[in-house]
DNA sequence: CTATGATATGTACGTCCGTACGTATCGTGA
DNA sequence: TCACGATACGTACGGACGTACATATCATAG
């Protein structure tokens, strides 16, 4: 029992070796941490684990814990961003603008707690960190330009804020907002 | 050169024994801390550092450092809560709560960045420590009431909700809203 | 086939952390 | 006065962290 490469580890899937993309694969498993943990539980060792990848693989691709964090969130607000577009995008007038805002805050905002936790975690970490401040400002005004289609811009960013604070009020309570409270307090900004 | 106590420390003011409101001064301590390294960068070492008493201090007045987390948010939510409550309080009819409420976002929630960041880290906190979650939900629910003092309980929670987002969007933007952006937002909503 | 650069892997180092704990000093009631 | 509980203080321990780096292995161009 001496083979050239069972050292210590079980011999399991060891020679996981020419792995393209794992890069992508990283800074997904980084997304997953930072929603779990938190950005103070996300660390190197942490995101390696998920992704299960060796702690050195993180050194490889990242110059440092920071440039994972960034590309997390920068990938995140890219993801919902996106949705915001094509819900909105998708709408042939302002009735159907207003029905695409209510789906947005009902379904896809609040209906994932993953996506959700982020956010919360974007805007702390931003707070201290000016790349990260950048990021949600062009989130920001990428949701803006997309209601904009619809409205005029004074109610785009007053419809933006009210998004805003529906969904994280509805997050954090236990006695979160129904759809129909939603669409009442939407609709009644509008109105 | 043997002193019986002039051991290491410069000797400077050293004798700072009978410190009562100790405990005290070290939840403020962890408030400013948190409000500028964030719940990730709170230890014992950095709050003990800034209230100006040795680390070991710190084990003597808390159990743990998820305890003095949990007295510094709830301070903050209380404190924060107090100026709510006295703004509405004082409304003597529903024109006079409208500009309550517009006093209440544009100076007193973001007048202070430092308040500002301490309730998104509570936020973030909150969403995986069930303490804290306690906390901001007694909080949203004391909101609520004293908007109830002038207005239903859906036109409360809705109001709530626009506040938060409010806030939030002006916290977060380069290009934060001005007090007539707020006041306009907020007519809107009501009128 | 072979050389070479890109990628992958394991480990070690120095730092900071939470917490525990022994000792020193104080206020205060008996 | 003096004993004793409350408070204050300094330090040490084990562990987790970010990062660096030497080595190993692969894909592929020539």
């Amino acid at each position: 029992m001496s083979g050239p490469a069972a050292s210590r580890p079980p011999a399991a899937r060891r020679p996981r070796r020419h792995d393209p993309g794992r890069r992508d694969r990283l800074i997904d498993a980084a997304r997953t941490v930072i929603a779990e943990r938190g950005v103070a539980g996300t660390t190197h060792r942490e995101i390696a684990r998920v992704a299960d990848v060796p702690l050195g693989s993180m050194t490889y691709h990242f110059a440092s814990l920071e440039e994972v964090l960034i590309e997390a969130f920068t990938r995140h607000a890219d993801a919902v961003a996106g949705v915001f577009d094509e819900r909105l995008e998708a709408a042939w007038d302002r009735d159907a603008a207003i029905e695409a805002v209510i789906t947005l805050v009902s379904e896809d905002l609040l209906g994932s707690q993953h996506d959700l936790v982020l956010t919360v975690e974007l805007y702390v970490a931003a707070a201290r960190n000016p790349a990260l401040r950048a990021v949600t400002q062009a989130w920001m005004q990428r949701s803006r330009q997309a209601l904009e289609r619809h409205f005029d811009a004074t109610t785009a960013r007053e419809l933006d804020a009210l998004i805003e604070g529906l969904v994280l009020h509805s997050a954090l309570s236990t006695d979160p907002m129904t759809p129909e409270q939603i669409r009442h307090a939407i609709h009644r900004h509008l109105r």
